[in-house]
Formats: C-alpha cells, structure tokens, sequence
DNA sequence: CAATTACCTGAACGCCCGTTAAGTATTGGG
DNA sequence: CCCAATACTTAACGGGCGTTCAGGTAATTG
C-alpha cells in the first residue's frame, strides 16, 4: 500500500488535471537525456521545476520512481504501435514492414530524448521495473521478427532478431545529430536506408 | 609536464613492461561497460584487479584519467584504421567503402566494451579531452562521408553524414546482443545491411 | 469559520565515494 | 649494507546527494 487511488473522492479539490506531475517527468527525463542519470540531483530537476528538491517526493516516491514513470510507457508505447501497424497489413509482409519503419522513425525523430534514456540508463533500474521493461522490448523485437521471416524464409529467428537490432541501430541514430538536416529529409533517408539494410533493396 | 616521460633510464629497476597499467585498464573498462562509470567506485575497480582501491592512483591519476585513457587510443585506431582503409583504394570508392565496412564492423565485434563505452559515456569527461575525442570522431566520420559523396554524388555533405552515422548505428549494435548466432555469420549479416543501407544494393 | 488537503520550504541525517596522507614490505644497483 | 624506487596498505577527510522530517501557507469544502 505505497501509494493509495485517489479515485472517485468528490470531497476534495479534486485531483486537477493531471499536469504537474507530467510537467515534472518532462524536465526530469530531458535532464537525464542530456547530462545522464547519475549527473542529475534531485535538486537539479527541482530547481528547473521550478522547486525545492524534497518537494519532488510528493509526486514521485523517490529519484527511480522517475526514471520507471519515464520509460515504461515509452515501450508499452512502441509495443502497442508496432502491433497496430503489423494487424493492418495481415496479407502483406512487405507492406508491415514498411509501416513498422515509418512508425518507429517518427517514433525516435520526435522523442530523442526518451530514446537515448532508452539506450543509456535502462540498466541503472531496479531488478524488477528493468525486467519489466525488457519484456516490453523482445515482445516489440519479435513484432519485427515475424514480419523479417516472413520476407526472408532463408533467414532463421536468430539471425532475424540480429538484423532487427540493427534496424533500431540505425533509426536510433538520430538522437546522435543535431540539425544540419531537414527533418522530413532526415526521416526519408533513415526510412529508406532501414528498408534496404533489411531486404537488400 | 604532468607526466615525465620515463625512458632512457639505466638506474631505476627498469618501467618493466607495458603490462600492470594496461592490465588494470582493461578491467576497469569492463567495469565500465557494464555497469556504467558512475556506477564503478574506484574500490570496485582495484577489487576487480587484486588491490585496493586506493593503489590505483600509482597508475592513474583519477578515476577521470582512467576513462580518458580508456577511450583516447579507440577513437585514435578508428581513425587510423578508416584512413588507412580508404588510401588503400584511390581509384574504386566502391572498394574503398566496402574495406572501411568490414574494419568497422571487425572493429565492433572485437571490442564491444569499448564501443558501449564510446555510446554511453563520453559525456562524463571533462571538456578538454572530450572535445579531443570528439575531433578524432569527426574526422573519421569525414572519412566516410567523402566515400559516400563520391558514391552517391546526388547526396550533399549533411545528407551523407546522416546516412554515416545511421551506418554507425546499424554496426554498433552488436554489443547489444549476447550470443545466440555465431561470430562470423554475424558479421557477414552487418555487412551486408550496411552495404544496402548506404548505396541501395 | 474550522478543517482538510495539496504543495512546498529549510534543515538535517547518513551514506557513499573520490581523493590524500602516512607508513610498510620488497627489490635491485653502487 | 644502504639508498632509492616501486607498489601497495590502512586510515581518514571532505563533499555531494538521496532521503526524511517538522513545519508552514494557500485553497477548497462543509
């Protein structure tokens, strides 16, 4: 019993919207983005909320509560999205797979931050939220997997699951540039680059 | 003269070989890459090599210097090796492309600690040697963008160096992965990805 | 108006960790 | 035998950081 619902209670000032607590992951995950978990102080995150540090632990139980809040959804997210584009095309691998590319490029173009946390800081978890979210992982790699077998039969799952992890590779490379590059051109090349890397043409 | 080179000296017991140094140099990378440089004391590091923690400092002259030693020589061997790859071929970008592929991706099998290293935690250096390694990273990368320019002549200078780091991205991603298919197979796999990744087919 | 609640502050505790200091065993050359 | 250098140990300092606590204020509710 860490944290009670605060459901349906009328009596209160009823719970607000739900903004503050987001607002503060939102600061909290571009600072571990740019300077890395463990160079970020609670005060830190504090002071460009706009608070005091100990003030943070009315909306998060602690430094790593934060960190859990700012990745699960994000591989429930990519979890959830990979499936979708997968079940739209039932009869057409190589259409999936194109919708799976499209899909996770806008995915890592409009969150680099979260992506890089993704890369650098998962291991920083507790066992049980860190398995948590590995799960989420091989559940989207195997999304990848079953389309890549289809399109290439000669392929085994291992060898499958090499070249999806690649795939990510380069369409996670985005967080590495700054701009230099349009975002739509940047997009296209990272899309077309992914398919050839993954049927050869 | 933070360090006196010790070299033409009869007297002293002689510097014996290169070996204690570099034996504690590569624990700590290890160390490192798996579980972050924050996340290594410098007790768990003289642990790791038979002392104490303390004892290190003999060698090094901080936990700092121990990362900068780490990473200095990679990206110089990157640079290097892709330099000396491409002058191999003066006339045939295509081989020129097709050699710096398969050092890359040797390089990469053979020392994913490092590469984890050189992804996760170079921003933990101080400025001086981290804009050091930055240059060597940058030339580099020029190496492979005036390979991909004379390839894909349609491409301007940005483009292809987006398209570099994407293939950056696709060949590190080997230390992610355990085992499961073997070495070479592996290797031929992230060849031929970025080989299509890069110029279509 | 009294009471509840959300939200925050300032001070302090306790631990971890990088680093320094002082001292000890071992070794090899003059 | 002595000197100097190497390589290490134990002890301790000092700072930073996550976290807790006791309290304080503004708004909302009955």
């Amino acid at each position: 019993m860490t944290t009670v619902d605060q459901q349906q209670r009328p009596g209160p000032p009823a719970p607000r919207r739900r903004s503050r607590r987001d607002e503060i992951l939102e600061i909290a995950v571009g600072l571990f983005a740019a300077r890395g978990y463990h160079g970020v102080s609670m005060d830190d995150i504090g002071s460009a909320a706009g608070v005091t540090g100990p003030a943070l632990y009315h909306h998060f139980a602690g430094k790593e509560a934060m960190l859990v809040a700012a990745l699960i959804p994000v591989s429930e997210g990519l979890l959830h999205g990979g499936k979708e584009r997968v079940a739209r095309h039932p009869e057409d691998a190589r259409a999936a797979l194109a919708d799976l590319i499209e899909f996770h490029v806008e995915f890592a173009l409009a969150n680099p931050a979260v992506i890089a946390l993704h890369l650098h800081e998962l291991d920083r978890l507790p066992d049980e939220p860190r398995r948590q979210i590995r799960r989420l992982q091989r559940l989207y790699v195997e999304e990848w997997v079953g389309v890549l077998s289809t399109l290439r039969p000669e392929l085994d799952a291992g060898e499958a699951r090499v070249l999806a992890h690649s795939a990510f590779g380069l369409m996670n490379s985005t967080p590495f540039l700054g701009g230099e590059v349009d975002r739509h051109r940047r997009a296209a090349l990272l899309r077309e680059a992914t398919v050839h890397a993954l049927i050869g043409h």
